[in-house]
DNA sequence: TGACTTACTGTATATAAATACAGTACCCTC
DNA sequence: GAGGGTACTGTATTTATATACAGTAAGTCA
């Protein structure tokens, strides 16, 4: 990985950086830091951060507040993903206001974009390796290119499927023959796709 | 237990704020806010945060500069788990250090425990959805009840596979009828169980 | 021996940023 | 048509917090 090796005191100011963000979501304060080890001197903390900083483990912007940005591996921050319980029939807009929870994930192996996450009812991907209960992480797009895997509202349901091209024809097909394909145009009720997916969660137990 | 719906501008600030936290490591001041969105003053700001901090999505701390917790149900703990690449040869103890990444979670679905993931190599658990490439997540312990999935140490090689009782065998199964069953006890090489897989995390493309 | 780094105390000053108060305008809905 | 919520502008004040300068003490290097 490195980056220089830092002294005890200066590991610990990491440590004690990295988990006061983690737990209150934004940098402490030079006094905060000097309080939390009892430090009655600012200067102290500020030879520390100096010195992180040097090494390359944080990154300060000067004069501001609390500017104090980790650096290195350990990816500091994540996003809530909110799970689509149930997706409302007839809706226009997905109404992603309506969810129950959320799923911490990393915003570096999301990507870019709006995401949400879907339980999966069903067996129809089972070969695909998404199972009944497994969470589906989507990005929310209305196209997608064939091969992809997508969500697609088709009346009142979310579904999981393929999108793929037969000849002229582009349709939704389940990892499981014992499923109907469905064309994407010309069918009643018209499938809209609500996103690709992108990743799979699933728990044990 | 949903939080209250948001207006348009409050979950537009909403968002603001989640990325700008993700990306930075700390919150955004009132003036940082005002000025993404084009504000000329403060008061839209605050009261913008005000109706957030009302219906449950973010805390503040009155006084302190740029205390904003985001709620919104995610992480109080998020935590990184760290991905083995290779578990080394003749090893005693798991060197949970030797690792490249990290995989954000949060400790609310982990539970308790140490863990880890490990990136899934072969297709033995391929019948328990589990594929090649796939990665595990991993609570460290050294037993497991029957019908776990547990990851186990045969030699070089870290596995993914089921522990079954056969009778008075206990032993390790893929979900492949290609692969052999292994017993726990009286094979050569031990097999020593490193961690019950608790998860599951896949990407696509 | 002296120069250098780490690890702090103590006091003082400057300022980024929160707060406060006074408005304007546009919905709703009762 | 009055009252409440949303969505701001504009100016002034206060303060939490960063910065600066001056030291002390111990350990390491050479």
């Amino acid at each position: 990985m490195s980056l220089p090796a830092l002294t005890d005191r200066q590991r610990a100011l990491l440590d004690h950086l990295a988990s006061f963000v983690a737990k209150r979501g934004y940098a402490p304060s030079l006094q905060e830091i000097a309080h939390a080890f009892g430090f009655s001197s600012l200067q102290g903390v500020k030879d520390h951060l100096k010195a992180l900083e040097r090494k390359g483990y944080v990154r300060r912007r000067p004069g501001q507040r609390r500017a104090i940005t980790l650096m290195g591996q350990p990816r500091p921050f994540a996003t809530g993903v909110p799970i689509l319980g149930r997706v409302p029939a007839g809706t226009p807009q997905l109404a992603l206001e309506q969810y129950d929870e959320r799923l911490t994930l990393d915003t570096a192996t999301l990507g870019p974009g709006r995401h949400f996450a879907l339980q999966v009812k069903g067996d129809s991907m089972i070969h695909a390796g998404i199972h009944d209960g497994d969470y589906v992480l989507v990005r929310q797009q209305d196209t997608a290119e064939p091969g992809a895997i997508v969500v697609a509202l088709l009346g009142e349901d979310a579904t999981v499927k393929y999108l793929r091209r037969r000849g002229r024809q582009v349709r939704l097909e389940a990892a499981n023959p014992a499923y109907q394909p469905i064309p994407l145009h010309g069918h009643v009720p018209a499938p809209r796709i609500l996103g690709r997916v992108v990743g799979l969660y699933r728990t044990f137990r």
